[in-house]
DNA sequence: GAGTTTCGCTACGGGAGCGTATCGCAAGAT
DNA sequence: ATCTTGCGATACGCTCCCGTAGCGAAACTC
């Protein structure tokens, strides 16, 4: 994997590589879309060459997948003890990603261009949604196994309810007006009404 | 508001301008965002000289704007019968909607450009989102009244959870796959177990 | 110290789109 | 017939960005 012959000349600078992925992460954050983020602009924000920038990836979007590599979010621990606190839990991480800038750009590219970057698009649904998506479906598959749930829920139909409430908060919710606290256990506790056995 | 003086010379030619708005709405369907979308290229489909769309209009976001305008949906008929049915034909519109392609474009506008294009978006908001989300209120707030529903519904998180689970479905659809037609009525039953009063 | 590679910088030719101006023709009012 | 305005077309100078090349300095290995 590594050097097996030694490195010759100059190494290449890890500072700067961080400096270029960290320039287009900011870039994008400030609402430039993928197809409009210029290396020039890149380069200049991250006090870098444009050469340096083509020497390590040949494309804008491999730098953009780089860039969003970086920033997957851990999963958030759901401690099991309960149906209704792991999806307060998971649904809470939601609300609060939705308040870093980071987050609410690479939900933007995630939500507006899947058609465009498809290539990008799947890089990132394999990383950061599909992972996301099997911790939840978990979570209810284990609630209807021990009876906290309804036998015959509809698991697919119960985790876009779940997440699309929330996302229709974080999409509409300004920056002056946050979103509040306990939305997370309130939409969990509606849901819950429907999905609980009776 | 018409002419009170007689208009002296060569009329503006209301087919060019239905042109110029059909050529915007096609390339903005076709995936042109906003910020991508050029008077050239505008003007290049409708077969039409630059001149004529900078003597309508000033800028890129008036033009979209009143092509915008021109999409504006009929808002469904509910017929008030029951909640059920009347949420059923809300949230199927908004399914069927998913399915053209104009309507995908003006939702990638309003979900992705709010704050790039504020005054587009208000625009866009106060003419399709604000009466539909009117009309929506309605119906819970009459199914409350009526004993439909539970007497302490949050209507707001009601109208979150309905329009948030189709919203995440339209956008997670693909061409190849695209929602079955009993999507609405199954979110509606299944919100609605929570919903209504016991 | 010699050799090699990367560094930031500047400059290049080329393409795309901007918004404006000007053309000769078309379409109406007077 | 004359006047006035809109029409499509073309051209202009301008800005932004592309991707590449060359510069001298810097950072390593040998």
């Amino acid at each position: 994997m590594t050097r097996q012959a030694a490195v010759r000349g100059r190494p290449r600078s890890e500072k700067a590589e961080k400096a270029i992925i960290g320039a287009a992460l900011d870039l994008i954050g400030e609402g430039t879309s993928v197809s409009e983020l210029s290396i020039e602009a890149v380069a200049a924000r991250a006090g870098v060459g444009k050469t340096t920038i083509y020497r390590r990836w040949t494309n804008k979007e491999d730098l953009v997948g780089d860039a969003l590599a970086t920033l997957k979010a851990p999963l958030p621990a759901l401690a099991g003890r309960s149906v209704r606190e792991d999806l307060i839990v998971y649904l809470d991480v939601m609300r609060q990603d939705s308040r870093t800038l980071r987050t609410r750009c690479i939900m933007n590219i995630a939500m507006s261009e899947p058609e465009r970057h498809p290539r990008l698009y799947e890089r990132f649904r394999q990383s950061v949604i599909e992972p996301r998506r099997c911790a939840l479906q978990a979570v209810l598959e284990r609630g209807r196994a021990s009876g906290e749930l309804r036998e015959d829920l509809d698991v697919e139909l119960a985790m876009a309810m779940l997440s699309g409430t929330m996302m229709w908060h974080t999409k509409w919710a300004s920056d002056l007006d946050p979103l509040p606290d306990d939305l997370a256990a309130r939409i969990v506790d509606e849901a819950l009404l429907g999905f609980r056995a009776r």
